[in-house]
DNA sequence: CTGTTAGCGCGTTCAC
DNA sequence: GTGAACGCGCTAACAG
């Protein structure tokens, strides 16, 4: 090893290999063809020897390549978000990058925080699944040309490509089918739409599934995900209102499909008797809770994987307009749309 | 901005504050009293104007501290892992440092590759939740004197930090509540035991617990998490060979609960009446199976926040003997071990 | 208080 | 084929 305990250079190797610097950088390239047989020897075994690995710091800074991707999750424990980041992992390691990843918590200070904090390590792109973004930060990312696709949801007036479900077609697909098991009040139960446009999305095509459908009651519902009070209130209230005719609820997400559960297990209504359940995103426990819970699954791995295939396209010069990119999802029934 | 398109340098700031390099990257590392208030005026305006961010790469190789940590994780699905990286990852933000994950997707090929990788990228510390790892790997791990922490599990023959559950004491709070219950079958589920300590220690204290109990049947067995066949064997086997008495089935993680518990449905056997369950690590949906399900809870986040901080104390030069901390577990009661 | 200088580890001309 | 020398962006002496 060297003088001191620290890591070896590509100097400490060059001498032990008696050569310069140069010669172990090109071995270190794979520009084999150029080098001596007896010299890649020496280098193979200097480097075998010292257990040199190069820095990738000093690399980048030289190359400005980094081969870092940045990804920013806004809530790591939402199994959908891990099943993105699985597949983003997969194509990262099949493409030789590496992936610098961020939680933002769900706040929206720390999504800026991270954005910068990403750009100084010079990543060479990044990939969000975002809560939602100020605009001077969207303006500075744009500005600084940083490859960037989003994940899920889009942000307002920001052209930037996009990944996700086909969120209409999944939407009309999980209301015909709770149609066609007779169900005649439908509850759409939402996080607050706000901006995102993922939500917007599904409640359009879930409202217009019901147009022109006069035997139909359609209504829907926007409640927070934390406050478990009021989502027992719009279930109690909406089972009342209909007690005679059949009626079922469609969860827009995961996390609330959870939460809805829990809520209907408290007012002591069983789903697929008293009220049908069909929620967006498959959940693993989703076959065990009481008769099953039917859901909508989407694609999560392979959202990931097209996410970071895209993001490296940009990287590698492609100028093609902003692209949005969707994928179908599948529709799991289970014992909450077809007991009764 | 420069002439080129590129991101601004601390060259291109000291040009427009009109100074030297030194002063401005006096000025981004807070030795601001050393200043006069007019070049800190004029620093500030340049940075902004130039939207200026310090190359943490530079900075890193010129420093060598690069505040970069490497976390491995060999299963980024499970819930217990994730859990653990959010600690891990408010522990970062609190600290200033930034997280590099990596996920092995239970390969051990794979640990080996990102252990490489992290290394290369000068990352001062790194924490494990390991599958295994091959010695080799050990030794350089060990000669490179990167600070290093293990969660949940020890590796055999490596001296190293290590931060996880008080499996004794869990694993006893969990067998005495079954016993107290009144079940006198009692079936230990486990993955392999393998080198993992983790299984062995929760396996031996439940057989502690029932030593010198006469009135007591205890047995265990270890199944893959993927062989759902033989998960059902083994449990139907149990389930009949102790018809006449209560029995009841301890499961030694979280993955392996829900695969269990799809075992027992599919066999028709409902936890809480038939047949007694108890899960380590706590589930999201446990309330929601059945009549609910028993489950002994980890302090995940805590584990994942402590596992950090021991990293960083080592950063900054501890260089106490290697300690385990251990963290207590909660039982969680539900119907799957009171309904009877 | 401020500017000048010399590398950190590496890749890359450009000569030999 | 091979190596010397320069610079990536930054910090840390060392002067003024």
């Amino acid at each position: 090893m060297n003088r001191k305990g620290a890591r070896a250079t590509i100097s400490d190797v060059a001498k032990a290999a008696q050569t310069g610097k140069t010669s172990v950088s090109r071995y270190l390239n794979g520009e084999l063809q150029v080098l001596s047989a007896d010299l890649k020897q020496r280098i193979e075994h200097a480097i075998a020897a010292l257990d040199y690995r190069p820095s990738q710091m000093a690399r980048g800074l030289k190359r400005g390549r980094t081969r870092l991707i940045g990804l920013i999750i806004a809530d790591i424990t939402n199994p959908y978000s891990v099943d993105v980041l699985s597949g983003i992992e997969a194509a990262c390691r099949a493409q030789g990058f590496t992936l610098l990843v961020c939680n933002t918590n769900n706040e929206v200070d720390q999504e800026q925080h991270y954005l910068q904090l990403l750009s100084s390590y010079q990543v060479e792109g990044i990939v969000v699944n975002a809560v939602g973004m100020r605009e001077e930060a969207l303006g500075r990312l744009q500005q600084s040309l940083l490859p960037m696709v989003l994940i899920d949801r889009k942000i307002p007036d920001f052209a930037c490509d996009v990944i996700g479900l086909n969120n209409t077609e999944a939407a009309t697909v999980a209301t015909r089918h709770l149609i066609d098991q007779g169900y005649r009040a439908l509850l759409f139960l939402s996080e607050p739409l706000g901006l995102v446009n993922t939500r917007q999305e599904r409640l359009e095509a879930f409202v217009s599934c019901a147009r022109d459908r006069h035997d139909l009651i359609t209504e829907s519902a926007e409640v927070a995900l934390t406050d478990a009070d009021q989502l027992e209130q719009v279930l109690l209230d909406f089972y009342q209102r209909h007690r005679g005719e059949p009626a079922a609820v469609l969860v827009a997400n995961g996390a609330l499909t959870l939460q809805a559960a829990r809520a209907l297990r408290r007012l002591g209504l069983n789903w697929g008797e008293e009220i049908g359940l069909l929620g967006f995103d498959e959940l693993e426990w989703a076959e065990l809770a009481g008769v099953g819970i039917t859901t909508l699954k989407q694609p999560t791995w392979q959202i990931g994987y097209a996410a970071l295939e895209q993001v490296i396209r940009r990287i590698e010069g492609d100028n093609a307009p902003v692209s949005e990119q969707v994928f179908s999802g599948e529709l799991i029934v289970r014992g909450s749309t077809t007991t009764r």
